[in-house]
DNA sequence: GTCACATTACCGACTGGTAGTTCGGTGCGT
DNA sequence: ACGCACCGAACTACCAGTCGGTAATGTGAC
């Protein structure tokens, strides 16, 4: 298990040892991908050595599954805060598609170590991975549903569709954001949510 | 060059020996990633060996080059001559959208190559995959910006957010389309688009 | 307080294997 | 007889993972 104490050879830098490597290997991972990627690079890169890495991580698709489980983990429970709290689905919808914009920016590298390398992991991590998705996917998909029995969904369109052209949205955001462009990622999130909204919305008269 | 002769001894199987390399090699690029898809694996299923591999790609990272310059080339014919065609904004774009979902769901193995492979290549043969990739941003997003001169789409939202909010959608296909499911690529291509542009268009009173 | 002992944290040379690329060779078509 | 299309063994490089070792830290007896 990680241990979270600060003491120990490893508090050198600030951070435990195995923080630092995945941080590192996060950014690796993003910039070159994980197969370009060498063990030897990462523990260079974290001030270690092999030995420590295989102390702590079982494997090299271990430290992405890590990644995977922390940023998954974090925008499930934000999304399930949001759409089990209060206001009508609408009011949720919005909220949540301009939440899960921003946090995605705010953790843009995971997100891009995850799109770029989920596809070549360990089936049953892949499975892992694709289930704690999908059960996002059906959260959002049923706030949808939601919206259309209240009324101010419209009717003829599919939830699984909607979700689908919603989330593609969020993962393309690593594409093509820049932390020094011109939009700040709340301006995205809400204007990719008043599209979003505006696109499946009932027409008011 | 490649060759389009269908004489010689490559023609056993029907296609060329270059067209065979490039088939088969996205279909495995597709199905388990390029970096864990060995050369020998591609020569062996078209039938061929390292050395006719190498006579026609200088190297590995070819092989994706030209699968990519055929994509993008496609789809960016088909785009200009939609936008260039007859017709208002609104329909052009209405058009457009709903073309580039079928044209992508047509050829979804090289899309997701392109998805999943392209960080990892080197630095210059990205820079031309991202040129040609930004050409095509420009095209659509001329057509939004026609859109909002005409009076179509609404003026408060940013042509450049609109057109990566479509794109994400296209690129995403990848992820969940099945061929077998409920959905047919036409009724795909209509849906996202009918959302796209509502959610862009101005609201009729 | 300190000594002995156990456990944790980390080191880094080494191994076994694989991968992309090269290049001298072969045979068919013209 | 020339060259294009193709062959495939050999080459070079690298890489994930191992393992025997060492230093630091924690623990309990006295």
């Amino acid at each position: 298990m990680v241990t979270t104490r600060t003491s120990g050879r490893g508090a050198a830098d600030g951070a435990p040892v195995p923080d630092r490597l995945l941080a590192v290997a996060t950014r690796l991972f993003a910039a070159q991908g994980f197969e370009r990627t060498s063990v030897q690079e990462i523990v260079d890169a974290a001030g270690v050595t092999k030995g420590a890495m295989y102390h702590y991580f079982s494997s090299k698709d271990d430290l992405i599954r890590e990644i995977y489980r922390r940023l998954l983990g974090l925008q499930t429970r934000s999304l399930e805060r949001i759409a089990d709290g209060p206001g009508t689905a609408a009011q949720r919808l919005r909220e949540a598609t301009a939440d899960v914009v921003v946090s995605t920016l705010a953790h843009l590298d995971d997100g891009v170590v995850l799109m770029h390398s989920l596809h070549l992991l360990a089936p049953h991590i892949r499975a892992q991975v694709r289930a704690e998705r999908r059960r996002y996917h059906e959260r959002f998909r049923a706030l949808v549903a939601e919206g259309q029995r209240e009324g101010s969904v419209r009717a003829d369109i599919s939830p699984d569709l909607a979700t689908h052209h919603f989330f593609g949205a969020v993962h393309h955001l690593g594409t093509w954001y820049r932390s020094d462009g011109a939009l700040r990622p709340r301006q995205i999130g809400e204007g990719l949510a008043e599209m979003f909204l505006n696109g499946i919305a009932v027409q008011r008269p």
